[in-house]
Formats: structure tokens, sequence, C-alpha cells
RNA sequence: GGCGAGGUAGCUCAGUCGGUAGAGCACACGGCUGAAAACCGUGGUGUCGCCGGUUCGAUUCCGGCCCUCGCCA
């Protein structure tokens, strides 16, 4: 359920500094579509109260790539070279790592993300089956190319009928996925992905800005990229080892191989097809609060913070 | 100005031997459990350039006009 505020309304005063009392207890999180601002609510939070901005985003993992993925500080950005696999699993582990610390610190994480899979381990415990043992998924993808979709799944249905249930012939890389599992005495079936449990109190905010005001920001901020030098970013980082999960960041080949003017467009269409991805995945995770970004960068933190003080917090799992 | 090719969905184009149309992309919606800026599913698009003729019926055939591209002047 989202609460949309009323950003019209004047409020309360917030103390520069707030009380002992007044400080933080749990998880802030905030989600949005790329050029939300979703970093620089993250920062101005940081400034106003003890706050460790964690970011959730599978893209800025990566080091390399600062102008194309969009860099801002924050714990868990550049921590990988681009030749590292990514997964969602080893991002979990290290933003929940993160998270306990800073809040054995005494201080708010502030989990900030566009990655919708990855913002959701990051606050809860996705219990992720196990990585495939060597080769079996070279070997199952062998035999979904060769058999094709429909005999592959005929084979997953056999094999865990459920899985095959949930997952489409044509989806090439759930079905190999499934049957891999399958052979390694585990299930693709999982329904945790959509609960509310998440590991600590947490308060989900989203950054709402209206499509045509982010598409205008989209433009101007691809603009800005290749004035910053994206083209000669994304070439060295193609020059150098890069695995599967670096090699499908947004626009990477693009940028490094079509005509400027063309790049920027392709870029830049892209770029609002994220957008729209992660607005899908706004709508869809629960408790999330929905906060009018298209105004000034206080009052939409003012926003924030009187949610999280006003108890809005969306309380942890089991304690209800 | 002459010759040729073409004008069909937001874009690129297919098609209708005359019975008012379709792919890809884009877009919208949905799904997603160690790849997620990934992957998959579902869906609508339309005065078929304009005017007239033939016809029960024209986007399709005929005539004229307009526009675009190429070649020649």
């Amino acid at each position: 359920m989202s609460r949309r505020l009323d950003g019209g309304d004047k409020r309360e005063e917030v103390p520069a500094l707030p009380a002992p009392e007044r400080i933080l207890r749990g998880v802030l999180a905030i989600f949005g579509p790329t050029a939300s601002g979703k970093s620089a609510v993250a920062e101005a939070l940081a400034d106003r109260i003890p706050a460790r901005v964690i970011s959730a985003d599978s893209a800025q993992l990566y080091r390399g790539l600062s102008i194309l993925t969009n860099q801002s500080p924050a714990a868990l950005v550049a921590i990988w070279d681009l030749g590292h696999e990514a997964s969602v699993a080893e991002y979990g582990r290290l933003a929940h790592a993160e998270i306990d610390t800073a809040l054995a610190a005494g201080s708010t994480p502030v989990v900030v993300g566009g990655t919708g899979l990855y913002f959701r381990a990051a606050l809860g415990e996705l219990d992720l089956p196990p990585a495939p043992p060597a080769g079996a998924r070279a070997r199952w993808e062998a035999l979904y190319d060769e058999r094709g979709g429909e005999a592959a799944h005929t084979l997953l249905a056999e094999r865990d009928p459920e899985a095959a249930a949930a997952v489409h012939p044509n989806d090439r890389r759930r079905v190999v996925r499934a049957l891999e599992l399958a052979d390694a005495g585990h299930s693709l079936r999982g329904d945790r992905l959509w609960t509310e449990e998440w590991r600590h109190p947490t308060l989900v905010v989203g950054l709402d800005v209206p499509v045509p005001e982010l598409d205008r920001r989209i433009a101007e901020r691809t603009r800005a990229m290749f004035e910053a030098g994206v083209v000669e970013e994304a070439r060295s980082a193609l020059a150098g080892p890069l695995s599967s999960t670096a090699g499908k960041i947004l626009g990477l080949r693009g940028v490094a191989e079509l005509p400027r003017e063309e790049a920027e467009i392709v870029l830049a269409a892209r770029t609002r097809q994220l957008a729209a991805y992660q607005r899908k995945w706004m709508r869809r995770i629960p408790g999330l609060v929905t906060v009018q970004a298209d105004r000034s960068l206080d009052e939409v933190v003012d926003d924030v913070l009187a949610l999280a003080r006003g108890g809005q917090r969306v309380p942890a799992g089991r304690e209800g």
C-alpha cells in the first residue's frame, strides 16, 4: 500500500540537530526511477542525521564506469572490477553487513537504489537457492539450444513440475536455471519475493516524478554524460576484461560504437525504458510510501524525515 | 522540366490476383528467487497521400493532383 503525501502542506519546523530521542532507529530505504533524485536526497539526509548511505544499484557496483552509471559516493559503489561476475546473493550479503554495521554504530542506514531486486535483497532475506555447480549452466544451455525450449521445458516438467508451471518455455534463462537447480536437488520455486518481511524496521520511500519531467532530466543528464567523456570511459571499459554482467550495463556498447548524435539518442531512449521498468518495480514494493519528488531538495527531505519520525515505519516481519 | 521509384501503425517496412490490413521496433500492462541496467509473457494501434472514375464493394484497378527520394537536364 502506498500513501501519497500532500506536498503543499506547511509542516512543523524540524530542528536542525535532532534531539537524541528523535534520532531514527531502523532503516530508511529510498527507491525511485533513474533521475528521480535519489542520490541527492540520500546525501541531504546524511547531512541532517547520522546516517550511512548504502547503494542498491547493480550497475554502480562496478568500478570504471562512474559517468555512465551515474555514481555518487556511497557504500557498495565502485567496489568490483568490470571483470567481476555479479550476483544478487553476493550483493545481499554485503548490503546486510553494511546495514548491520551502521545500525550497531548508531547511525541510520539509508539504502538508496533503483535496482528492484537488489533493493529487496538489501532489505529482506531473499532465501536464494545456491549457485549452479561448475559447468551445469553451459550443459543445460546447450540442451535448450539443441533441443529447443519446448523440449527443455518438457524435461523440466518431469523433474520439477512446480517450477515448470511457473516458467514459460521461451524463457531460456529461467528454464535453464530451473533445470540446473532440479539437477542439484533444489527448486526454482519460491514465494518470498513479495513478502513484507524486512530484516529491520524499515521505512520505504518511493520518489515519484511525473514522466515528462523525468524525461527532461534524462535528456539533460545524457547530454552531460557525453560532455563529461562517457565515450572514452566506455571505450576503455570495453578494452579490458568484462564479465557478462558488466557487459550488460545499459548503453555501454552503443556509447562506445555509435556516432555521437545517434549514441546520445539511443542512450536517452534506453534510459527512459529503464525508468519505466523501475516505476514498475516501485508500484510493487510492499509498504512503499510515495513522496512527490519534483520539488526542492529541502521539501523532499523534510517529507522523508517527517515520515520517518512520524511512526510510519513498516514493522519488521514477525514482531508485527 | 523529363525519366524512374515510392507515399500503409509513432518509426522501418510487408501485404491485399478488388471483400476496409500485418511484422519488427517503439509504447502500455503483467511476471520474475545466486545473470535483474537481465530475461520472459500479453495487448492496442491506422480517414492504407488527396480528389474523382469503374464496381454491389476500392487501400488494392483507372485518371488527375500533391509530396518525398534518385538519375538526367
